[in-house]
Formats: C-alpha cells, structure tokens, sequence
DNA sequence: CCATCTGAAACTGTATACTGTTTGGGGGTG
DNA sequence: CACCCCCAAACAGTATACAGTTTCAGATGG
C-alpha cells in the first residue's frame, strides 16, 4: 500500500498478485518468467522468484510450461468453505468489536455500490465493490494470524468467487448478505455479526453446490456410480 | 517421503524444514545462502530459493543478515491459539471418523513413548514422540485445506512448542491430554475427540501463559503501563 | 576511556549464461 | 486418415558474476 519502494521481487509479486485478485489473469492464461520480464525490462531472477512465491502461497500453480491459476475441484472449494463456517464466524464477531467509524463508512459505501450493481448488472463493480467490503472488515479484526490465514484461502478460490458472481441468483443472496453483516458491525454487535456470517458462508456453499451441478450434471452420476 | 528425487531446491528445502521441525535449529543461528551452498556444493541460488521459501512459509524470517527463527512475540502465539481453538476440535473429530487401525496403533506407540519420557525425561523424545502423535492424527484428517492450515502455523511455533515440552508440569499436562485423545480415536468418538482437543488447546495457551509470566514478569507491568 | 568515523567484509539482489528436460508440431510411414 | 518418431523451440533449473547495501571492527580524535 504504503511502500511499493522495494526491490524488483517484491514489486512484481505485489502487482501480479494484485492482478489476479481483481480477476485480471484468466484460466487459460501462462504466465511465463522470461515474458514478463522482457516486459518490465528486468531479467528473470526476480520475475521468477515472485512467481513461485505466488505458487507456494497457492495463488498460481507451478506447471512445467509456465504458472497457471490453480486447478480448482469442487472438493477442494468444498474443504474451503469448511474453513471459512469455521473462522469467519468468529473473525466476523471480533470484527464487529473493534472496527471504527471510518471503516463502517468505507464498508456502507462498498454495499451501495454492490447493491447498484443488482440493476446495472455491472459484474466487475460489483466484484470490486464486495472486495473493498471484505478486506475492510477482515482490516478490523485485531488477530493478524487469523486473518491471514482467511486472506491465504480466499486468494486461492478467487477464480470461483468471480464465477459465482455472475450468477443473478447468487448476486441478490451476496448483497443481501452484506447488507445483513453491515448492520451487525454498525452497531457492534459481535454476536449478531457472527450468526450473518455463519449464513452467509453457507449461503455461499449452497450456491456454490447449485451452479457446480448445474454447470457439470455428470459429477453427480460419477458419485453415483461410485 | 517418497521421492527425495527431486532437484536441488526441493531437497534443499525439504531437508532444512525437517531440521527446523526436528528443533536442530536453534535462535541464535543464521542460516545463509552461501555457506550452506558452500557445504553442499551447489551454487546459491537452489538455497536462496529455498531458504526464501521458507521465509514466506513462516518458518523462517529473513533479516539483513541472514535468515533466522521467527522472532515470536507472546501476542502473536496467542493469535494463534485463538486459531488452534477454532480448529483443531473440528479437525479432531473428524480425524475420529476416519482414522483406521494402522493409525491408531502408531498413536498408542507414540503415546507411550512420550509417557516413558516423564521418567527418563528425555525431551528430545518426547518432542518426537509428540510429532509422531500429531502428525497421525493430522493425516486422518480428509479435510486436506484444513489439514495444510493446521500445519502451516504450527510449523511457525514450533520452538515455542519446544520451550514448553521442558516444563514438567507442562510436560505431564500434554501426556494426560494425548492419552485422552487416543482414547477418543480408538472409540471414533468424535464429540469426545472434538472436546478432548478443546481442553488440549486451552491447557496449551494456559501453560503457555504461565511460563511467559515466569520468563518475563516485566511484561506484565508494561501492559498495567500503557 | 568513550564516542564517532570509516572501510573492508558479509550479504542481498539482480543480470547473464549455460544445461537439462519437456512439449508440440512437422514429416514420414502404415 | 491415423499413428509414430524425431527435433527444434520453449522453458525450468543452476552456476557465476557483479553491484548495491548493511554491519562491525578497528582506527581516530576528543
């Protein structure tokens, strides 16, 4: 945020991570070191090392011809959301207790604009305006473990976030979600924030589960069957 | 396990990050690119990589000068109590569910082990036996997002893990706390894992604070201070 | 005897070069 | 038309070199 005056490894880490958290990298995109780094006008070593540091951390994943978004199953998305019932509940709660007036101002603005995206349908403000609305509260829980650990698996299933805004459905549910969860922090009600999180993570799950089985039908007969 | 045939880096890596857990790296130590490089007789940059790596991972904590064991201040072992307690409890149950017999008779033999150290008080041992114990346990676990979390913070508080297992009382308190889960997993009991492991933690952090009270009572005053 | 300055040593960061290994495609064959 | 083989390009991994930065020991002056 404050000090983008670092070395070269750091600086490309931070815009590429940056770039895949606003959607900008695609599945089928490669990123390659040598590339980017005849782009920059630097050479590969720095390019390389943030590269594979996003890869350890599980923004990218490390194939042998370049790094790509991580391959996400429905189990692992599963697993994931197992996580978030069990820390954002009470991540939410701590949230509620200590954010200040700024940041429920930031985070109001943030659920207007997603709200305004349920008429304009304009997908990327509203994936953007929901980022500024989490990584808000997540700012105001006071335990940096906890929320780093959210931050790690979030940026992992961003891929899926994006595509399950799309879905009309799933967009009312995520505003009605946020606008239930502001409420809670405006008025510091940690176990009212708690209880809207839990619903909102598995409203999340449910959608999730409906639009994987709508987009691939043949995962479930393959359960069936075995 | 399997495959040590790997490159440099990945064997480099491998092998620090199980002298770290193996607590053959003490605080006082710098680790640097070039004399391990020198030792090993492979160029820097394998062993930068992987000693960066380990950085971003937390197991270690790059300075100007070398890389060291993260300097872990009391709050942040607390932070991560807080996560061990929201968790380990859900992970121990359904480690319960499905761990099979193979599991449960390593457990028992660690567990034993680790008893026989309360007369011989062989700390090392101990230690083992307690790794031996939990890495078990966490390989039952189907939930592989959760199963990695788990890991990766516990990997960043291993030398306080360490400091602790030399106190008796601590020592005796973690014995009885594993012989408790060992009987919840031999039954597949999962409430009673899930609430064995509870108590677990909670015993943790509350020997955790004690033998941070008695290391620097002074802390204490500079929070009455401020 | 203490403070301060200074330069060499010790490291980190980056560039460049070279070596394996993998991959995808062109050309040949059935 | 399908299959296979081989090779050049693309890419990962490693080595070496060098530049910039930090640290510390010893020199210098008060």
């Amino acid at each position: 945020m404050s000090a983008p005056r670092q070395n070269h490894r750091i600086r490309i880490y931070e815009d590429i991570r940056a770039r895949i958290q606003r959607g900008e990298i695609r599945r089928d995109d490669r990123l390659v070191d040598t590339a980017i780094a005849a782009e920059r006008g630097v050479s590969r070593m720095p390019v390389r090392e943030a590269l594979m540091q996003l890869a350890s951390e599980g923004y990218l994943e490390g194939t042998s011809r370049g790094f790509t978004l991580p391959n996400m199953e429905p189990e692992r998305i599963r697993e994931v959301f197992v996580l978030r019932r069990l820390l954002e509940p009470y991540a939410a709660a701590s949230a509620a207790q200590s954010c200040d007036a700024q940041a429920i101002a930031v985070m109001g603005q943030a659920v207007e604009d997603a709200a305004a995206t349920l008429v304009s349908d304009d997908v990327t403000e509203f994936y953007r305006a929901s980022e500024v609305f989490r990584n808000t509260w997540l700012g105001a829980v006071p335990n940096t473990e906890l929320r780093q650990t959210i931050l790690r698996y979030m940026a992992q299933v961003q891929s899926v976030r994006f595509a399950t805004m799309r879905d009309p459905l799933a967009h009312q549910i995520i505003v009605d979600g946020q606008r239930g969860l502001l409420e809670a922090f405006r008025r510091h009600d940690a176990l009212a924030a708690s209880e809207r999180m839990l619903r909102f993570v598995m409203q999340g799950e449910e959608s999730f589960a409906r639009l994987n089985a709508e987009a691939r039908p043949e995962s479930l007969q393959s359960k069936r069957a075995g």
